[in-house]
DNA sequence: CGATTCTGCGCAATCGATGGTGCAGAATTG
DNA sequence: CAATTCTGCACCATCGATTGCGCAGAATCG
């Protein structure tokens, strides 16, 4: 117990009177081929099971080509949905004994491109990358170095992925919020928030306009990015110009969310009662407004579960590279499963 | 360009006309010692990038038994703290040049035990350990292979430690609220959430005693555990049995502030409007609730680094093993910029 | 000019696990 | 009983990078 350091396979030969490659056969599963006998397959076990004895990954590694490590590329571990993304790539990886490698780069093209290079120098044995921003550089280097990869959540030329239904899920809440306002024209009715040069949020306008064209209406969109601060000016300003708040707002990112209810809480209860809002991306304070707002969430789960398929089915070196879509959820304030009484009081507003 | 495939120091050697060991000594910088020629040097560094040649680190693992991978193991991903602890990890370890393996283990004993054995069997460099169950028990596993490693946000006997002065910030919080509700008595004075059995609620539970003693005041705890639904029903339960809520309420940890709020909503404004509510644990939404509410901050950004720099500065085999302390921030609804916590370490246990 | 000291670099062993190959001895066959 | 087939296992090369050691040839010294 004392002299546990030396834990090599020739440690283990040595105690059970075999040699390394019989030892190593007992342990890995393919001692039947190698006709091992059962008795000394199950001497070999015991004895290394009392000894803590597990192998040596990166010998392992070095050997067959296989490390076990899946890598994965993030652009920020803290936020809602792209943690919740680690969250199940963490849970899937382990479930089939790989070891999960997150880096997060920021959206940053260079710190991409060196993340994946370093995961491709520990040999991953798959790249999973999620919300990148040059997928197709990236994928470049995947196949220069033949390392399989799948995309999430940001589609990729020439390479498999596996996307949100980003315009299904647009049209579906905008269709929620246009009801509830039968009657907002064109200027009372705004997608606000993201960067329509990305597939994520130009696909969510598409499909925010298949809603109003559905319902013969128009509306606008004032694609602000997806921080915080510019969004809520952005906001204060279209109030400030008009006089009055959008009587359908459908918010484009949690980030925007956030900026929206800064700018509203300093409005009076009843200017922001006459407005519906919506949320594309889901927060849990969204169910805790005054009025619960109708939410978009990303399965995070589902597009890593599918995402995870394709690379150990080898769907990945498939003819086509249709990414792969996903539908969210759409989360109503009524189908809330936790009963609330009387007329919701607030805390925001 | 086509024959990307075999990038060793071998083909590299090859190309550049010289032996594998040359190439090795040229590129990672110990070639001043081994007097190779500058020429010879430039030469194969030149080839090597053109190539873009980057060494098998499994291979240099093997052989040097430093992996460059350095574990963490958390448990959870999807959580506002945990999060941002994993964003600070991977910043610093990248920064560093190492590759963050980051495993959530869910509060549970086996799987703490599990990953920290397969992270060992990669050769980790070094493991930092966040909110573990059994502390003792991983650091016995990772004393017996020497591997360096450090708890942070749990303390542990016998091994390094870095927490939050969860103590210091629960006083500094409770006094404000207690200050704004001055004339509120026992039973309306009340600390809500978390588990009592674990060091950190039991330091907060001491730091808002601490400050109900120096105002000559009493208040009351109720420690329902970490998750929403019990705290809310704890909440729901304490208003229907006194007929009011209470007038100072301080909730421990944001699963719990979010069981509250769902209470809250429920109630006419002027009730709600009543109650001093403050949060240990930040969210900002907590910033846009009807009545911002005080907030304290742990630093995650702070931990890490402190952590961090006790493992690479070695200071991880001293004589005495007391938990470093790391204030949290004090954030206060009025002020745009973060107070920090000016409080003398307090010793924990 | 022979002896010593540098310079510059290659040889080969090594890290630990794996798997192709082959060799004894036992079992079976003719 | 000799010939063949099976069993059970060990030997050894290999993956790619590192490093102790040592060997030529050039430079310097006495």
């Amino acid at each position: 117990m004392a002299e546990t350091k030396p834990q090599t396979i020739y440690d283990i030969a040595r105690l059970a009177e075999a040699s390394p490659s019989t030892v190593s056969a007992a342990l890995n599963g393919n001692w039947k081929k190698r006709r091992i006998a059962r008795a000394t397959v199950e001497r070999i076990q015991r004895i290394a099971s009392e000894h803590g004895y597990s192998a040596n990954q990166q010998a392992r590694a070095l050997r067959t080509a296989k490390s076990g490590l899946v890598g994965m590329i993030l652009p920020q571990h803290d936020n809602r949905f792209f943690s919740s993304v680690g969250q199940c790539f963490s849970n899937e990886a382990r479930a089939r004994g790989g070891l999960p490698a997150i880096v997060s780069t920021r959206r940053e093209r260079d710190q991409e491109v060196e993340a994946v290079r370093q995961l491709i120098s520990y040999s991953v044995d798959a790249l999973m990358l999620v919300g990148t921003t040059h997928p197709e550089e990236l994928s470049a280097i995947c196949r220069a170095e033949n390392v399989p990869h799948v995309f999430v959540d940001q589609p990729c030329q020439g390479a498999p992925s596996v996307v949100t239904d980003n315009r299904g899920g647009a049209r579906a809440l905008a269709e929620i919020l246009l009801q509830a306002a039968p009657d907002a024209g064109e200027a009372d009715t705004v997608f606000l928030g993201g960067n329509a040069d990305l597939p994520a949020t130009s696909l969510r306008i598409l499909g925010y306009q298949d809603a109003l064209r559905s319902a013969g209406r128009q509306g606008r969109v004032i694609a602000c990015g997806y921080r915080r601060a510019p969004t809520r000016d952005a906001l204060t300003r279209e109030y400030e110009r008009r006089g009055r708040l959008p009587e359908v707002l459908l918010v484009n990112s949690i980030g925007c969310l956030e900026g929206v209810l800064e700018f509203l809480v300093t409005l009076p209860l009843d200017e922001v009662d006459q407005c519906q809002l919506g949320s594309f991306d889901f927060d849990p304070f969204g169910r805790l407004l005054r009025h619960p707002i109708p939410m978009v969430r990303q399965r995070a789960d589902e597009l890593i579960r599918v995402a995870y398929d394709h690379l150990d089915g080898g769907t990945w070196s498939r003819d086509s590279f249709d990414p792969i879509i996903v539908a969210p959820e759409l989360i109503l304030p009524d189908d809330d499963h936790f009963t609330r009484v009387n007329q919701p009081a607030l805390p925001v507003g």
